[in-house]
DNA sequence: CGGTTATCGTTGCAATTGCAACAATGTCAA
DNA sequence: TTGACATTGTTGCAATTGCAACGATAACCG
């Protein structure tokens, strides 16, 4: 039988290193924008995407409901996005970038991208075989 | 300036992945064997090392102090380690796993070994390229 | 239609968490 | 030695979390 190793045990690598990197990154954004993890996923979301309901970010997102909704009302009192209810499905509540949210994001870009850039810069080379690993382990919703 | 794309970015993906991975296999030894992440990570850890002092484990296994020492509490009343204050040090705690945290190890082993397996063949031969990665971006420590 | 069932977002609540303060112990330099 | 400083693990506390129950709405189906 195969021995049990802890430190090749994927769930354990990608929970620390998803620690360390998220750490690592919200050390960057949170004294500045007042952000943390979850409502930097949202706004990031936004950004890409448009108008979105908070289900669609519940399942892109890997956060649970109750979570998105507390931070969306924090982002909303912030006034970073807005909330109203879908008028084709008054269940659905959509969530949208205001001027100041998009504005933050273009002040936050630039932190995502120098972080990624060192991490890349690490990486030295792997990136797309590690881009493929992830494709093939992540369950993307949809 | 190379646009940014949540999906692309890596804390991002990595939190997503040790979400999904790390609930799936909570799921299969939690309700077995009454564990949680913070303890399965101090008991897989002991298995490999031997005794060893708690801030050893939080440095390995990327567990803040404070929860390493109610898990490791746990899993004492639980009867799977034992706690003893190490002689040379008398500041550390060293744990070490009982007979009955041993033999609850070689059940947990298999269902280790069975969901990496399954990661595994998700990866379809990625599986180098993967760690090498992996090794590139996590802080070892020591 | 009418009634049952499903979905979305919010909230009360209990459990979990991280932080900071702490006691106990160890280290080191003067 | 002593006194200042560092380290280890525990614990009180406030903040955060997930769960489950809920109200509102929509979909389904006889």
């Amino acid at each position: 039988m195969p021995d049990f190793n802890l430190d090749e045990f994927l769930p354990y690598r990608f929970s620390v290193l998803a620690g360390q990197t998220s750490r690592e990154f919200e050390r960057r954004y949170r004294d500045r924008f007042g952000l943390r993890v979850a409502e930097w996923r949202i706004v990031a979301h936004l950004s890409q995407t448009g108008p979105v309901s908070m289900r669609e970010i519940e399942r892109r997102v890997d956060l649970h409901k109750s979570r998105v909704s507390r931070a969306a009302t924090r982002l909303e009192t912030a006034g970073y996005i807005s909330k109203k209810v879908d008028p084709a499905d008054r269940r659905m509540v959509e969530l949208e970038l205001t001027a100041e949210g998009e504005s933050m994001m273009t002040e936050l870009e630039p932190l995502a991208l120098g972080y990624q850039r060192e991490l890349l810069l690490k990486l030295d080379g792997g990136e797309d075989a590690l881009r493929r690993a992830l494709d093939a382990l992540m369950d993307m919703p949809k």
